[in-house]
Parts: C-alpha cells; sequence; structure tokens
DNA sequence: TAGCTAGTTTAGGTAAGCCTTAAAACAGCG
DNA sequence: CGCTGTTTTAAGGCTTACCTAAACTAGCTA
C-alpha cells in the first residue's frame, strides 16, 4: 500500500475527527462540517471517501471515528503541528496565541526526517506550547490524566495543564488575561442556571463561561496544601 | 485589490518563470512547462490567468517576464524557501542536497511574519546553503555579479559562489563529488566537440559536463595568486 | 517563396472538492 | 405509533488545475 503523502484536504479531516472524538469516541459529521467550515453534505461525501480508503469508520447517524490507519496518520500530523509550535514559540518568540495557526499551515508541509529532525532540536519535547502531548514518530500518544475545568466542583484546586481543542480566538483570550498551562487553579464557586464558573488562577479571580472551562484542562490536587 | 495569499500552484509558476528569466529576461512557455512537471497547454492556461491577474506578461511565442507585482511575490517566495533552506541546513543538521526540496514544501506554508521571524533567529543570514542571495523583506534581491562555469575559460580561477537553478539530482551529485560554494576553481581544460571542462575544484580534478557548468557559477579571480 | 518544424493556442474533457436544493431515511421522544 | 428534527442520498453546478488532440503561427531552410 503507498502512503502517498495525504493532501491537505484529508488531513484536516484526520486530524479533526481525531480532535472531535478524544472525548467519546465518535464524531458526528456535523460537528465535523461545522469545525472544517463546510457543508455537512460535502463532509459526508468525503467521510465516504476516506472511507474507502480505509481510513475512517461511519456509523451511519452515529458519526465516524479512525480506523488504526487513519489514526496513525492523524498523529503524524498532529505531531508535526505541535512540534512547529514549540520551534515557533520557543526559538522564534512567536506569540503563543499566534503559533497555532502558522503550524496549522506548516504542518502540511512537513516530511517526517524534517519532523524528526525539529524534534531532535528540541530535545523531544512532551507536550506543546498550549499543553498538549506530542506523539511519537511511531504515532503513539500519552493520554494525559486530565479533566476539564468544566467538570470540576467548587473547592477543587490543582493546576492547569492544557487547553483543547485550540482556536485562536481562546488562546488570545487566555493570553490576555495570562490563563495559561502551570498555572495553579482554585474553583471558588459555581453560578447557578448554567452560569459562570468562578476560578481563582494564578491567584487572580476570572469569571470562566462554561464552553471556555470544557476548552481548559487540568490536575485536581486536592490533598496538596495552599 | 486583494492579496489573497496566493496558492501553491500560481506561486510555483512565478518562482519558476523568476528563475528561468533570470537570464535572458524571457521565460519560454514550453520551459516552464517542462520545470513544473506539466503539458505546455496547461502551462499557457495558467499564465494566461496569471496575465489578467496582473503577475506576469506574455509576450505571444517569446515567453514570459514577471510584472512588478509579479516579481515581488516570487522573490517573497524564494526568500521563505532561502531562508528554510538555511534554517534545515545549519540547524536540523538535514543534508545540504536535501534541504532544497523540504524547502519546497515549506515555502507555500509560511506567513510572512514567519519568515521574518526565521530571518531574525538565523541572524539575517545573505545567501542560501547553496550559495544563492536571499531577498529582504521587500522583496528585493542583490543579485551577484558571478558567471556560471560554462562561461570560464582554460585557466581562469576563482571561488565557487552558488549552484543555480537548484534541483536534487545535481545537489546530491555536487554533494557527493563535495563541490559546493566557497571551494576554489581552476579551468584546466575544456574538450572539444563540446566535450567536458576540465576543472580543479578543492584542488581535486572533475570533469564536467555542459549541462553542469551552466548551473555552477563562480567568481573569477585571475589576478590572484594560486 | 513555399514548406517544415518547433512552439503555441484553441477546443473539448477529466477529477477533486466544494456548493445548493430537495427529497428520503432514520433516531429518539412522548 | 407517530411526530420531529437530524442525517443521508440524489441531482445538478462551480472552480481550479490538469489532460489530449488538433489547429495554427513564426521563423528558419531549401
Amino acid at each position: 500500500m503507498k502512503h502517498d503523502s495525504f493532501n491537505e484536504s484529508v488531513e484536516m479531516y484526520l486530524k479533526t475527527v481525531s480532535e472531535l472524538a478524544a472525548g467519546d469516541g465518535l464524531a458526528p459529521i456535523s460537528a465535523l462540517a461545522q469545525h472544517l467550515g463546510i457543508s455537512a453534505v460535502s463532509a459526508t461525501e468525503m467521510v465516504h471517501r476516506l472511507g474507502e480508503q480505509g481510513l475512517v469508520d461511519h456509523v451511519p447517524y452515529k458519526g465516524v471515528t479512525l480506523t488504526l490507519t487513519g489514526a496513525q496518520h492523524a498523529y503524524r500530523v498532529i505531531r508535526r503541528h505541535r512540534l512547529w509550535e514549540c520551534f515557533l514559540s520557543e526559538h522564534l518568540g512567536l506569540g503563543w496565541q499566534h503559533v497555532h495557526d502558522y503550524a496549522c499551515q506548516l504542518e502540511h508541509a512537513t516530511a517526517d526526517e524534517v519532523a524528526d529532525a525539529v524534534a531532535a532540536f528540541l530535545g523531544q519535547p512532551a507536550v506543546c506550547p498550549h499543553g498538549n502531548p506530542i506523539p511519537d514518530r511511531n504515532g503513539r500518544l500519552a493520554e494525559p490524566d486530565d479533566e476539564p475545568l468544566s467538570e470540576w466542583r467548587p473547592g477543587d484546586r490543582g493546576s492547569l495543564s492544557r487547553v483543547f481543542p485550540e482556536s485562536f480566538l481562546l488562546l488570545d483570550y487566555l493570553a490576555m488575561h495570562n490563563i495559561r498551562p502551570g498555572r495553579t487553579v482554585i474553583v471558588t464557586e459555581l453560578a447557578p442556571f448554567n452560569g459562570p464558573m468562578m476560578v481563582q488562577i494564578g491567584g487572580l479571580p476570572h469569571a470562566l463561561g462554561h464552553e471556555i472551562a470544557a476548552h481548559i484542562y487540568g490536575i485536581r490536587q486536592n490533598d496538596q496544601p495552599i
């Protein structure tokens, strides 16, 4: 079977399925279409093509999962993406909130040899600047055991681990408020009626909407001293 | 008029016209087609489209030149290409003969901000690893005053300046023979009937075919001591 | 000066990936 | 069981960038 160097479009589909399926394991086509900014009909078409190529499995009316082959390709793309993010951020001094979009472009134009050389140059980093783990060259990914803040309860404390999934608007907002991996968090209050979650991050109070809280992950350490 | 971030195809055309027109100033469509690995018909079509967008001027049956706008875009692409070559070669330790192809992929996926940051990281290099000058961020390019070895005559001496245009096959051959910018050259003999050119490069004898000699440039310094 | 040849252009066609609109199939609910 | 909203199929189109085959032109050569 030829690897054939999948094109940008295919890589974006695989990467997006991987992201959407991270939690429940099944990515609805509608979500896929929305994420990629295309119509649901087009997404369905493409999913069929990917299915024929053995990259995804489609359960009608339920969603899409990656096959083993598909997952390997997705992780290769994600690896390149996160390695470039490290490089752009640490060595080129580009803004934490901007490197995601730059890496999105570079990830499709990077040969495996280049990705490996970047990894070596960076000292085989384990996570990207936004805290997400970097797959190894064989496509293996260490799943972190953190939880989105949206599942934390008042009194819970710990430290921020990652932002996922990443998007410029979210990252820019977080950068502006100095919220990033490594910061300590304490959940102080959960407003009723689906209101915002009140937290202290790095000692400063913040009100996080539900959507945002679901995209910020942290490791709970309630037994630790304050 | 929108800049619209030209796509890969357009960028390849502009870059190739720039290369082919480097000497005579007019790139024949057939040469363009051959270089890009497409049919002459397709090249003609595309040249029309580029002409409508004001990127090239086409003189029928003669060839193509870049307009001012077209040249600026071409140089932006070339700048990214050569900056990546520097980075890949100097910092990632990838082979001199391989970085050209890797850079060909990256050049189309690099935002100007990233290119500028790479340039700063590298210390604003003046030339790529193959000796070709790097345009500045405004698209200005210092034209070197060297000549292809094919125009040298027996007795001429000097130093190699660059390989142009670049291609993997040529670079690989040169790498294998330790021929690269900076080496000293002396033309010892010009075989008759369009035969090879006999030279000494870095003290070692080489026989260069006409094609190859036309792609290696050097600066003649006949007044210098041996 | 007609004719040859290399280079160019026109005409007609393909494939990938996207689109819209409309109709059919289904899941999950009361 | 039937309703409602989501998902999928069907049909027809668009754009980009490529193709082949055939017609045409420029400029040289006989």
